[in-house]
DNA sequence: CTGTTTTTGTACTTGATCGCATAAAAAACT
DNA sequence: AGTTTTTTATGCGATCAAGTACAAAAACAG
C-alpha cells in the first residue's frame, strides 16, 4: 500500500492529531458565509458554524477574520478567472465567446444553494474597499485583468475582420467589463438568471454591431 | 414680523425643548457614515458621532438602525435622480446628454470629504440585498427607473434621427445603465475621476455610434 | 505501553453594541 | 413663578464578538 507520491490519503501522516476538515473546502465554506452577509456582517461564529471548525482551529489554519477574508477573495478571483479563461479560449465567434464568458460568470453568480449572491467582489469587497487598501487593490487588480482580457479578444476580432477596422478595442472592452459589473450588481438585487442572460445577449449584440 | 407661511425660523415653536439638530442634515450625516463603512460596518455610536446626536435622540428621530438606513437610502435615490433628471432635461445632443448624466453621477460618487465613496446603493445596499428584501427592492426599483430613463432618451434620439432606425433603445439603455454600474464599482475600488470620465466618454462614443 | 506532537474543544476575559430607563434641560403655556 | 411638554444627556444591563489560555483527544515513535 505504500503508494509514495501524490496527495493520497495514505501519504504518511504528519505526526499529531489529524485535521478534521480539509483546508480547501473549509475556506470555500467560509467564503460562502462572507458572500451571504458581507465582511462586516459575518462574525467568526458564523464562519465557525459554516465550516464546522471552532474558532481556535480557524485561527490556527487561516489567521484572523481579515486573513480569512483575503484568502477567500484571492481564491474567488482564481476560480472565476479559471472559468472565464476557459470561455475565452474555447474558440468560436466573438459574440459566441463573449456569451460564454458571461454564462461562466452567471454560473458563479447564481451558484448559491438557497440565495442568489451575485459576485463576491462586487457584493462584499467593494463595500470594504474605501477603508481597506489591501482589499481595494485586490478588487481593482481583478477588474483591470478582466479589462485586459476583453481588450485582447476585441483586438483579435478586429485583426480577424470580425470587427470594423475603426472599432476601438479599448472602448469595447470597457463596455464588456461594464456589462459584467452590471450582471454582478443586478444578480444581487434580485434579477433572474434568464433576465440577465437576455441582458448579456443584448449587450453582446450591440458590441458586435 | 408675522410672516405666516414658509418654514421660517419664526414659525411658532412646537412646545417643548427645541431640537438641537436639523433632521435633514442629521440624516445626511448618518448616510455619510453608512456610505463609508457599509450597513453592518457602521454602529449606532458611529452614527451618533457623525451626527452629534446621542443614541436616544437618534432613535426618537429616525427609529432603529435599519430605519435610519432605509431613510438614508430613499433620500439618496431622491437626490441622485433629481440631479440626473436635470441632466436628462438639459437639452443637447444624445452624446452630450449622456455625458451630463454621467458627470452628475460622478459628482456624487466623488463627493466624499476625504475618501472616494462611489455609489451609496452599489457600495452599501448591494451587500445587504440578498438577506434584506426591503433593501433589495429599493435597490432594484432605482435601477429599473434609471433603465427606463435611459430607454426613453434613446427612443427620443431614434425618432429624432440621432440614431439609426434599426437601433435597439432597450439594448442601449441596458448598456448605459451598465456603464453607470461600472462607474459606481470602479470609483469605490480606487479609480480616479478623470479616468472614469474617459471611460464614460468611450462608452458614450460606442453607444452613439 | 508510555511519551511526543498536533489538533480539537471548552471556557474565560475583554471590549463593543444595542436598547431602554431615568434624570436633566429648555422651551411654551397658565 | 409654577406646570407641562418635548428634547437632550447619562448610565445601566444584556447580548454579541474576538482573542486566547488550557485541557482533552488522536495520531505516531520508541
Amino acid at each position: 500500500m505504500r503508494s509514495s507520491t501524490k496527495t493520497a490519503k495514505t501519504e504518511k501522516r504528519p505526526r499529531g492529531r489529524p485535521r478534521a476538515y480539509e483546508p480547501e473546502t473549509a475556506l470555500r465554506q467560509a467564503a460562502e458565509a462572507f458572500w451571504k452577509t458581507g465582511y462586516s456582517g459575518t462574525s467568526l461564529d458564523d464562519i465557525s458554524a459554516a465550516t464546522g471548525m471552532n474558532r481556535p482551529s480557524l485561527r490556527a489554519a487561516f489567521g484572523d477574520k481579515h486573513d480569512i477574508y483575503v484568502k477567500a477573495l484571492n481564491d474567488y478571483w482564481e476560480r472565476k478567472f479559471e472559468l472565464m479563461h476557459k470561455a475565452f479560449a474555447s474558440g468560436g465567434s466573438l459574440a459566441e465567446t463573449l456569451m460564454k464568458v458571461y454564462d461562466a460568470a452567471l454560473s458563479i453568480y447564481f451558484s448559491g444553494d438557497d440565495q442568489v449572491l451575485g459576485c463576491f467582489v462586487v457584493g462584499t469587497a467593494i463595500t470594504e474597499a474605501p477603508g481597506d487598501p489591501q482589499i481595494q487593490k485586490l478588487a481593482a487588480d481583478g477588474f483591470r485583468k478582466l479589462d485586459a482580457d476583453f481588450e485582447a479578444r476585441f483586438k483579435l476580432a478586429r485583426s480577424a475582420g470580425e470587427l470594423n477596422a475603426d472599432a476601438d478595442p479599448k472602448a469595447l472592452a470597457l463596455l464588456a467589463s461594464a456589462t459584467m459589473h452590471s450582471l454582478a450588481v443586478r444578480a444581487r438585487s434580485g434579477s433572474s438568471k434568464t433576465e440577465l442572460r437576455k441582458l448579456a445577449q443584448k449587450a453582446v449584440s450591440v458590441m458586435c454591431e
